[in-house]
DNA sequence: CGGAAAGTTGAGACTAATCAAACCTAGTGG
DNA sequence: CCACTAGGTTTGATTAGTCTCAACTTTCCG
């Protein structure tokens, strides 16, 4: 998928099941007056489209280039129906998504820095790399990730920067400096 | 269980699974700065408890005093393993919580009329009467749900009422009076 | 009737949104 | 190699909306 394709779309039949193998995806619903909500972003080895029913509650794109392994979705709850393993697996994937966005309800209500730092550790912590971490994902969609405006999260990440918590080596690559003072904020 | 009676704690084992019989149930988390984020409330007839792994990611208390029907957890995965519709009801189950904390998190993302008309249209929507509604929870519960302040929740609910959208009959019973307007601000 | 809990109202402070402009950065073509 | 552009990012000034703190009112119950 390309930068800013669409995986699939709300309301669409959901068919299949996918897995991020490289790039990032994003998961999001729109309220009619615009705003976008993003619910997810999901990097390599993370499943998505697992939320539906029958029908996707929400749209896909990709965030940028990705590829992305995509599995019939009957095939595999047919496959479930026997294999008691598989099942539970899918079981548990609901919950992780479950607790996902409820986790994201959480952050929903806290300030414009806990938002930021809590969103910059839950990064560290999916990256492997732990000096530094690379934002797949442009200024608009951490906004829109976060309940923020595109404003707000620049002034916020600015104001990080200036307190010595963190270093932008660019504006898509951030390096910690003080992981403590982010864990504080973070609450 | 008495009214501010806890059902369950967050991080305790999932022992049970629960249905509401009479009463109302309200689950929420706790920010470590006193801040209560309540994702649910559960009236007669809903199913709760299923959120969880093998640890309860929220607390689960009594709004008012509630009857309330515990199974054990153990016993209903059980039978699961060999009951194929059971299994489908557990799935659909999942999804529905899964909807729930979704749209919940659309919710935090608009301006304090908006949520409050959502939250008075989903609470019509799930009581049997339709000309006006029971609300079983506190202002406080409200805002808790809505991520707003108690002072706010009443703010709005009293300019509804100057603007004839809605009557307080109590302040536990509200009215409709243009049911249009208030889809309106919905959005 | 009295006291406690719940709800409402008001004034001012503060945070984040809005509107507007400037600034990078990478890619393109002369 | 340098201007030019487009997309993305940052910064500034102002405004709007919600929170905070405080007082007051109403409701509930012993």
């Amino acid at each position: 998928f390309a930068r800013n394709t669409e995986v699939y779309g709300e309301d669409e039949p959901a068919e299949y099941l996918y897995q991020v193998i490289s790039g990032a995806v994003r998961t999001y619903r729109m309220l009619d007056d615009g705003r976008r909500q993003i619910s997810a972003f999901y990097l390599p080895g993370d499943i998505f489209g697992v939320e539906a029913d029958d029908v996707h509650l929400s749209s896909a794109e990709a965030v940028n280039d990705a590829q992305v392994l995509v599995v019939k979705r009957s095939s595999v709850l047919a496959r479930a129906e026997h294999d008691k393993d598989l099942t539970r697996q899918l079981w548990t994937l609901m919950v992780c998504e479950l607790q996902r966005v409820q986790k994201h309800s959480l952050v929903l209500i806290k300030n414009a820095e806990e938002r930021i730092a809590g969103f910059l550790l839950e990064m560290a912590g999916r990256s492997t790399s732990n000096s530094a971490i690379e934002l797949p994902m442009s200024r608009q969609d951490i906004a829109d990730y976060l309940g923020l405006t595109i404003e707000t999260v620049s002034r916020t990440i600015t104001q990080l920067v200036q307190s010595g918590v963190i270093v932008l080596e660019t504006s898509r690559r951030i390096a910690f400096r003080n992981r403590a003072a982010l864990s504080r904020l973070n609450a």
